[in-house]
DNA sequence: GTCCATTTGTTCGTATGTATC
DNA sequence: CGATACATACGAACAAATGGA
């Protein structure tokens, strides 16, 4: 037994600055440090890992660059933000309730929208004929001013036709339904998978390139059974989990 | 509009050839190059991800490694394995089950066991006293000889004494559950997240270093609602998926 | 069977990034 | 802040295998 060791891997084609980042994130949200409210000093972390001083600070930098801790000249680095939001997924789910009481502040940004036709696999999902108009948005959700999900909904557009002017307007998918006339709609299913950030997706949710991204496919019907909306999610790891409730 | 290029970031920590193995290891995942069987040839990869053909091939190999793919001079580079679990999460969510039709062999080995005193979180979960007896036990998943999935599940110690042979003799916590009399058991609550691999898992899943793992948090209980076991699980993001269906 | 385009396999060299000391 | 070692990434060239004309 290598003594303290805690396996960081070498050659492995992530580097041990951004592993030892990953893990000293998971250790801050499962509340390793609240006792202090720092992390622990870089000499000690760097024993820990068994790598150098210089990789820790490395990894501590990163950090600091994604606002989770901040240093200090003889105090240490300080913990600046430890929560993780937890999105229950359920029949009812909504964006903005599921976040409820975690967060003051929730914006819904419409970055794009399309009307197009369907793919096959849009089609399926949505239990529409291929190449049926449908509409695209490519929104954005945020929690006390902090980007928490990236999606991609499709939606027929026959049926919601002032569906983008709806949800400009509101910032809520559920507002932009109850405007169209849609009271109440159901999760009918979700799949759930997790992939490395990449592409537009670092930008809009400020990450740093290597992050994980937990990924949803979400289909939502009404009452009637028929399918209103497609939606694909992508909520930064480390700062979400989800709940399923049964 | 940079034309081809497909969004590989630099400088992040990541390595090129792990950014796109991964990359292609979801495109495999997700039926795209069904219409060949066959990735494309290592100089279209480059140009498309804007590298150059010697980062492809890292990480082409490091996915014929993992057994994904199969290069031959001449053909081309191909597909092995395309399949992704998928594992329904709902209030009867049972592995063996889960997995169904999508393999014949499956596995449940037992690494470890251990029989010890409750920290407060267990207990919290469990709803015991904190330092009651818990058993925990280490298991490893495996379908079609693959491992898909590393648990450590906790037991209150006196309701399940003989559990740690009943597992080993089954291979099933199902089994094991039914022979200490248990005949029913449902899930309470599931959580989801996800982290890099690391430590013991690595090896137990077989997983090149930097892997993806995506978590489950599971609390299943009795038809009285008493907890009769916690269990932690990590599975290669890159295998599997989770479906809720409500 | 021969030719040829395509595709993977291999080997140089060079530059830069990562990590240690 | 160097000096050192190794991994990562690029570029150019050539070899070897495949499959179709």
């Amino acid at each position: 037994m290598d003594s303290g060791h805690q396996n960081v891997h070498r050659q492995s084609g992530v580097a041990l600055w951004r592993q030892i980042a990953d893990r000293i994130r998971m250790s801050i949200a499962n509340g390793e440090y609240d006792a202090t409210g720092k992390v622990p000093p870089e000499m000690l972390l760097a024993e820990q890992f068994g790598v150098n001083r210089h990789t820790v600070r490395s990894a501590l930098q990163a950090l600091a660059q994604e606002g989770i801790v901040r240093a200090v000249q003889g105090r240490g680095t300080l913990i600046e933000r430890k929560e993780r939001l937890n999105f229950p997924i359920s029949r009812r789910t909504r964006f903005s309730q599921g976040i409820g009481e975690q967060a003051r502040e929730k914006e819904g940004l419409l970055l794009d929208s399309a009307r197009l036709s369907a793919s096959a696999e849009i089609a399926g999902r949505l239990a529409i004929e291929i190449g049926a108009p449908v509409l695209r948005l490519e929104t954005l959700r945020k929690a006390d001013r902090r980007p928490v999900s990236r999606s991609t909904s499709w939606f027929p557009a026959e049926r919601f036709a002032g569906l983008i002017e709806a949800y400009r307007d509101s910032g809520s998918i559920t507002a932009a339904f109850q405007a169209l006339g849609l009271q109440d709609y159901l999760r009918v299913s979700t799949e759930v998978t997790a992939i490395h950030a990449d592409g537009a997706d670092l930008a809009d949710l400020q990450l740093s390139p290597g992050a994980i991204l937990l990924v949803t496919k979400a289909l939502n019907a009404d009452s009637e059974g028929v399918p209103v909306q497609y939606a694909v999610s992508r909520f930064p790891a480390d700062m979400v989990q989800f709940t399923i409730e049964n």
